[in-house]
RNA sequence: GCCCGAGUGGUGAAAUUGGUAGACACGCCUGAUUCAAAAUCAGGUUUCUUCGGAAGUGGCGGUUCAAGUCCGCCCUCGGGCACCA
């Protein structure tokens, strides 16, 4: 054994290890407890970064740690490969985004073994190869025939860098989510998978996951939005047709004064064929930004129709107005407003001089609606025979009242809305669909799946090449000529289901081997970003009910444990170019001055120009502001990267990054080695006789266990590794300083390096693994059990009672561990600093906390 | 606007069920070692203090013998969502 700790040579060795053992392969073992840990899969980008090197770290502590309870562990890691920087990088380096792709996917995978993250490379998986997608097509022409899928005309967002369709739920603040550009308005025919079939079920199965953070499930309620209302029918004056609105506010309904349609509602576009003006306005709401946070603060405007609505149960006439903040892709695209008690209708109907009718008073009051509307729930008035109900006295009787005239009925509505699947990218999976040339589309039929996307290509930066090419889309159907889809899917659609596939990733019979997938699923632990709370966790969630309703897997629910991690912040910093655009600068390139509090307060390139400070962020290509993980690892080892990164903060928290505090990292992994070296080098240790420890000794043998206990504990139950690693350090500051001559000195130690070493083991495995080995053991540290506390070992036979006066700390006693209250009172009592404060006072209650706190009152 | 978090020393943080606030680190200070430095080791490090103590977990109140923890109101920051009818 080396003196030095020397981090390159033993991972170099360790991680080779692993490699001809095949340590981390697994088969399905009926006979073993299962446990499946699953990171979310990364998007081969070129290099790993910080964010990564958090997740994998997570996920490999959480699967070494169960492996080493024994457990059948799988942990997969594979390439979510399909999506639009491959073909911004494409035109970049004037290459082929299948070749940037498949490079990129070899380079990150030699990084994530020198992280010696323990996968089973075996299943290893890669999105964009026809061996995945191909399956993907085949379920979707399941979907198709199940009635699941559906093509539809509708104004989605266009964003004119990606040139391509955004879901609402994918547009960030009115950004592409992943291009950053602002959107657009634009109808395009679209493929759309009915997520909103399985809304309700979605909403009542996140009660299932009681082992999700309540936060995240929270997330997804408000996203599938339920709500309960009525929707009601209005009449138009002079005309037959009618449209309809929904409300969850049916008790106001004798309080609507106008109604608004959409811009783009058909009413609309018909009145603007007399008149420019509104014509006029129609345009203008087409150009403005559909961004859902601006659409918040921008102004409210509307324009009349010159149409009257007639009202469901008054008959009265109300105006019916274009406005541009009701949407045409959302419910029927018309609301009925009532400004008393609607603040936004209350603002539009000032603006506009539009009629405000009370109906709603407090229980006990009068509303006043001199200056905002009055939005509680209360008691109808103004509102004929329904004056005096309450908020669902009033819903059941107006809901009664239209459905007996046939105008209306109780509904339940979710905000969610379909999944539109269809992206006008190149690279991600061909949307398995047939154009037929009377018109008729089809499923592209089995035996002639998968439907390949050419990976030979050239780029233009504007024309997917497989829309470029005409030839491609050419293909016959029963003899008959017909044409591809040149879509392709939604990423999102590739990462709802690679959980599932790597049960049996090599298969090329089927999309998934039930025997398989029923072993390992639902995964065991999920580790993930917090910002895929949402879209990619709902999604999932979606498919893998499909995947239930299609017979391939048993389960409910995909992942039965969730840790979603905080993001990964460092500084970032831009300037910006003629064109007024923004220029990242990696923090790495920029000078700061800072405060006297440590605030930047200016800052400069390398090359002295100046750049705008914007604070911590996200560590992201977009703001180049990644920390290179690889720098670090070359630098310390990876050991002290692991330990760094779960110590700096708790998984959930965001981690602001920081590389003076690495150095700390590698400063105990030190120790460690130097603890270990001088107690082997001596020799081998006899056997330990607890019966003969001296008092000394027990306390230290006392603390070991209770470190055991606790970091079993925070690792396996609250997933808080920064406090498992503090136990652990602060057992290694007592241990450097116990005695090691005597022969149970040895021993004692024997013990306690044997247990650090398996403790740190699913966060540091490579000095561990050398460690063990080192300490005598013929075995692998990974397939080593995890140590158990002893409870006898841990039992103390005296205690410290804290002794307050008034709840404030005088003393600190020492006490037989079964002492009674009657002699830590007697002997608190007698305590010098404890009784100066009683005396002249009279003691009016004593609470005891047994072998914790005595807490005297007195005044 | 709505929803969800968070706010504790110079810094990252800990305090698991209402029971000793600041564990464990980073940084800094002092000392040892060294020709010197790095590294390492030892000690110190919330603030104020009349050296008895007092104050202190974003702010103001409240409940309690006891509050970082529970309740009410407010402030700040972060994240998510949004005319969702």
């Amino acid at each position: 054994m080396q003196e030095q700790y020397n981090p390159k040579d033993i991972e170099t060795k360790i991680q080779q290890q692993w490699e001809t053992d095949n340590s981390f392969k697994v088969e399905v073992d009926e006979s073993k407890e299962k446990f499946y840990c699953l990171s979310m899969f990364p998007y081969p980008s070129g290099r790993l970064h910080m964010g990564h090197v958090r997740n994998y770290t997570l996920g490999d502590v959480v699967s070494r740690y169960q492996r080493m309870q024994g457990k059948n562990v799988l942990q997969p890691m594979g390439w979510d490969a399909f999506g639009l920087p491959a073909e911004n990088a494409a035109i970049n380096n004037n290459t082929a985004p299948a070749k940037w792709t498949y490079e990129n996917i070899e380079y990150m995978k030699t990084q994530l073994k020198q992280l010696g993250f323990g996968y089973d490379w075996d299943r290893e998986l890669a999105t964009c190869r026809p061996e995945y997608y191909r399956w993907e097509q085949w379920f979707f022409t399941k979907l198709y025939e199940k009635g699941l899928v559906y093509k539809k005309m509708s104004t989605v967002n266009w964003d004119p860098v990606d040139q391509t369709v955004l879901a609402n739920e994918q547009v960030i603040d009115g950004r592409g989510w992943r291009s950053g550009a602002l959107v657009e308005q634009k109808d395009i025919p679209q493929w759309f998978i009915k997520i909103t079939d399985y809304a309700q079920e979605l909403l009542d199965d996140l009660d299932q996951l009681d082992e999700w953070p309540e936060q995240v499930k929270t997330m997804q309620r408000n996203w599938i939005g339920r709500s309960e209302g009525v929707e009601m029918t209005f009449g138009l004056e002079g005309r037959d047709d009618t449209f309809d609105i929904y409300t969850t506010r049916p008790d106001t309904v004798m309080g609507v004064t106008y109604v608004g349609v959409a811009a783009q509602h058909p009413l609309a576009l018909e009145a603007a064929e007399n008149n420019p003006q509104l014509a006029a306005f129609i345009e203008e709401c087409k150009n403005a930004k559909v961004a859902e946070a601006d659409m918040a603060t921008m102004e409210k405007k509307g324009f009349d129709t010159g149409l009257k609505a007639i009202h469901p149960i008054t008959g009265e006439s109300v105006p019916v107005y274009a406005a541009n903040f009701v949407l045409m892709g959302y419910g029927s695209g018309a609301v009925m407003a009532v400004p008393a008690h609607d603040q936004r209708d209350y603002e539009f109907a000032k603006q506009y001089g539009l009629a405000i009718k009370a109906v709603i008073k407090p229980i006990d009051g009068e509303s006043d609606i001199s200056e905002q509307a009055y939005t509680e729930k209360g008691t109808l008035f103004n509102s004929g025979e329904f004056d005096g109900l309450d908020f669902q006295g009033a819903v059941d009787a107006i809901a009664t009242k239209l459905e007996n005239a046939g105008k209306g009925k109780k509904t339940v509505n979710f905000r969610l809305r379909d999944w539109g699947v269809s992206r006008q990218r190149y690279w991600g999976t061909p949307i398995p669909m047939l154009n037929l040339e009377n018109g008729d589309v089809v499923p592209v039929p089995e035996d002639q799946l998968p439907v390949k996307l050419p990976e030979d290509v050239v780029m233009n930066g504007v024309t997917s090449p497989i829309k470029a090419d005409p030839e491609w889309a050419k293909t016959t159907y029963n003899g008959e000529a017909a044409f591809h889809e040149t879509d392709t899917f939604d990423t999102f659609m590739e990462s709802s289901w690679y959980y599932a596939r790597y049960c049996c990733a090599n298969n090329d019979q089927m999309m998934l081997d039930p025997k398989e997938a029923n072993y390992w699923l639902p995964v065991d632990q999920y580790i993930g970003g917090i910002e895929h709370a949402i879209l990619h966790l709902l999604y999932s969630r979606f498919f893998h009910k499909l995947l239930r309703d299609t017979g391939l897997v048993e389960s409910d629910e995909p992942f039965k444990k969730l840790l979603t991690q905080g993001m990964v912040l460092a500084d970032a910093f831009y300037y910006e170019d003629a064109k007024g655009g923004k220029v990242w600068v990696s923090p790495l390139d920029v000078d700061v001055q800072r405060d006297e509090k440590g605030r930047i307060t200016q800052a400069q390139t390398k090359d002295g120009k100046e750049v705008i400070y914007t604070g911590m962020s996200k560590m992201s290509k977009s703001k180049n502001n990644g920390i290179d993980p690889q720098v670090m690892v070359d630098k310390y080892g990876a050991d002290t990267v692991r330990l760094f990164m779960m110590f700096a903060a708790p998984a959930e928290q965001t981690l602001e990054w920081q590389d003076s505090a690495v150095e700390g990292s590698l400063r105990f992994l030190k120790r460690v080695w130097k603890l270990a070296h001088e107690h082997i080098s001596a020799g081998a240790a006899p056997a330990l006789d607890v019966a003969s420890l001296n008092n000394a000794q027990k306390d230290l043998r006392r603390e070991l266990h209770k470190t055991i206990d606790k970091v079993s504990d925070d690792i396996g139950r609250r997933q808080t590794f920064n406090t498992a690693i503090a136990a652990v350090m602060e057992l290694m500051n007592k241990l450097t300083k116990a005695p090691q001559q005597a022969e149970q000195d040895r021993a004692l130690m024997q013990e306690a390096l044997e247990a650090i070493v398996r403790l740190l083991a699913p966060i540091t495995p490579h000095i561990s693994a050398e460690l063990w080995q080192d300490l005598g053991h013929q075995g692998n540290v990974e397939a080593a059990p995890w140590p158990v506390a002893d409870a006898k070992a841990m039992i103390e036979d005296t205690k410290t009672v804290v002794v307050q006066v008034n709840g404030k700390l005088r003393s600190k006693l020492t006490v037989a561990a079964d002492a009674d209250q009657a002699s830590v009172e007697a002997l608190a009592k007698s305590d010098e600093n404890v009784s100066k404060f009683l005396d002249g006072n009279t003691i009016r209650k004593v609470i005891y906390v047994p072998g914790k706190l005595l807490n005297i009152v007195a005044n």
